[in-house]
RNA sequence: GGGCUCGUAGCUCAGUCAGGCAGAGCGUCUGGCUUUUAACCAGACGGCCUAGGGUUCAAAUCCCUACGAGCCCGCCA
């Protein structure tokens, strides 16, 4: 198929076929710890705006958090302190960890880090700080006025007849502070006030400026109007008939007579097999453990390569390695399609810095030198990788380390046994007369690299070298009738060392070992007999 | 009880809006690299496009129905 059209650019036609002046908006609540379900929202966004932009679109990008929200109960990670809390406005709860402002800070402190990875740079507001600088003052009064219009609207849209309590605005109780134990019992449009009851038996008046906030309903639709926002996207969870952005769309023109914003419908990810991430299940994994272990680009990429409506399948073992490799054979191959180039350049995020080395491969480098930077380098500078910036490596490096930790399977790791394994039983009469002859080579031999551990092993199949005339005597047999088939000898040095019948490249492998120990343990397997 | 989205190769997914020969990557297999088994290169294998019906000269694509997967609304309006 040719002419294949990102889903970005699709989007920002269609946008713009709309108008030329607008702001894309986003919006999380932090009341837990952001996770990379959430991330697709704002890359989402982002990703929209840079298609605007690069189609010369007069266009913004905004971000709000949702620290107004109420904390709508204890969650598990939370304790039990906690529950006096729930119902009071999230920035108006202590942090966490005692370090940050207020709760949703301490949630949102790392995703705003977290941003500036990924090469998302939105102009950050906070819910609270809008209510506080009366920017829904306008609008607030309009739904208090427009109650009963409102609630048509959310009658007929989403089915359900309101309580005759019912009202837009939900004020923040002056004694227990809560947000939604108030009921309004009268307003004041010139001195700006509300009149509440709480069900803690407290009667009182409110500023409309941070004294409470709108139902979710209905802040949604203000906040487009107050703010001019054109396009966002949001989860499915909002996007059902008589879910809040079709109630949205109704309040916004007949309410605030506003247009609402071009939806950007996206779908979830999905933890491996675990099912949909969620803050509730506890299936989570966040942006943070995520940029500890890959790229941001690669993290962007995933949202990227798939179109919103889709499911993303995301398993951080495995087959985020093929993930990552896929991304980068895309990035250096000279065989991309227009497409691909696009899904590129739209992962970029700036101010990162490139190496040469696949992580796939670094998995192994990694797990040769134990870890060590000084013997990752020598091997990857005999590897005849750019190794310019070290600094680039070493990223690569922390992030192969995180990722052998915390999600690497089993199948992906080896280490090299501190004892003869077991299986070196099954090794048949040519391998231990390899392993031997091998041994006795290495014990007088002095330093060999990589590849003279190469080549040396490659010389047991060449008649007249040493190793497989020494073969060939153990194994009684004239030299010239000896078969040998390197592959046999690879497994045999791999069986004897990690206990497993396949491993990194050989002679990296064994030069990054200790040489008396090798020549040791080929020794032992030679001569093992179960 | 209603609604939304998805279903294409063993796996992950493009292609569906705007109908025109069934695609990519990964994996697998084979071969090459005068041979670094997790490097690299080339090729091959691999499909009832979930099922059934309809429209059409022509359907993965549009329409209807069913099945499967996931989710949402109804509780916090």
């Amino acid at each position: 198929m040719a002419d294949i059209t990102h889903w970005a650019d699709v989007i920002a036609d269609e946008v713009l076929a709309k108008g030329k002046k607008h702001l894309v908006a986003t919006g999380i609540t932090p009341s837990g710890h952001i996770h990379i379900g959430n991330m697709r929202e704002v890359v989402t966004a982002d990703v929209a705006f840079r298609a605007l932009e690069d189609k010369d679109a007069d266009v913004e990008f905004i971000y709000i958090a949702d620290t107004y929200d109420p904390l709508r109960k204890v969650y598990p990670f939370l304790d039990e302190s906690y529950a006096p809390h729930v119902g009071k406005p999230l920035s108006e709860i202590p942090c966490p960890c005692g370090n940050h402002k207020n709760y949703s800070e301490h949630f949102l402190e790392p995703f705003l880090a977290a941003l500036e990875h990924l090469g998302i740079h939105p102009k950050v507001y906070r819910a609270d700080e809008l209510y506080k600088e009366g920017v829904y003052v306008e609008a607030i009064k309009q739904a208090l006025v427009k109650k009963d219009e409102i609630a048509a609207i959310l009658q007929k849209k989403s089915g359900k007849t309101p309580v005759d309590t019912w009202n837009p605005f939900n004020p923040i109780c002056n004694d227990c502070g809560k947000v939604n134990t108030t009921i309004v019992t009268g307003f004041d449009l010139d001195a700006e006030t509300v009149d509440y009851e709480c069900s803690c038996g407290s009667k009182g008046t409110v500023s409309m400026k941070g004294g409470g906030k709108l139902t979710w309903r209905v802040d949604w639709p203000a906040r487009w109007k107050a703010l001019g926002v054109t396009v966002e996207p949001f989860g499915k969870d909002h996007a059902s008939r008589g879910g809040s952005y079709d109630t949205g769309i109704s309040i916004a023109k007949e309410i605030f007579d506003y247009e609402a914003p071009h939806p950007i419908v996206y779908e979830w990810i999905m933890l491996g097999q675990k099912g949909a991430m969620s803050s509730s299940t506890g299936v989570v994994v966040s942006i943070a453990d995520m940029l500890k272990v890959v790229p941001p680009e690669v993290l962007r990429y995933l949202i990227i390569r798939t179109k919103p409506e889709k499911h993303i399948r995301f398993d951080p073992a495995l087959p985020l390695l093929t993930l990552v490799d896929e991304f980068e054979r895309l990035h250096s191959s000279d065989k991309a399609t227009d497409y691909d180039k696009r899904m590129i350049e739209l992962s970029h995020a700036a101010g990162l810095c490139h190496t040469d080395i696949p992580f796939k491969h670094m998995t192994t480098i990694y797990q040769v030198a134990a870890g060590d930077f000084d013997k990752i380098m020598n091997i990857v500078k005999r590897a005849g990788y750019d190794t310019s910036s070290e600094k680039c490596i070493r990223e690569l490096v922390d992030n192969v380390g995180n990722w052998l930790e915390m999600y690497a399977p089993d199948n992906a790791k080896f280490s090299v046994q501190e004892e003869l394994p077991v299986s070196t039983a099954q090794l048949n009469d040519l391998q231990r007369a390899f392993l031997s002859s091998f041994s006795a080579i290495l014990d007088k031999s002095g330093e060999l690299n990589g590849e003279d551990y190469h080549n040396l092993v490659y010389s047991a199949k060449e008649a007249g070298t040493e190793l497989n005339i020494m073969i060939a005597e153990s194994l009684n047999v004239d030299a010239a009738a000896l078969e040998v088939n390197p592959k046999e000898l690879f497994k045999a040095i791999y069986v004897s060392v990690l206990g497993q019948p396949s491993g990194p490249k050989a002679g990296w492998f064994l030069s990054s070992l200790e040489k008396d120990f090798l020549a040791m343990r080929f020794k032992e397997a030679a001569e093992y007999k179960p």
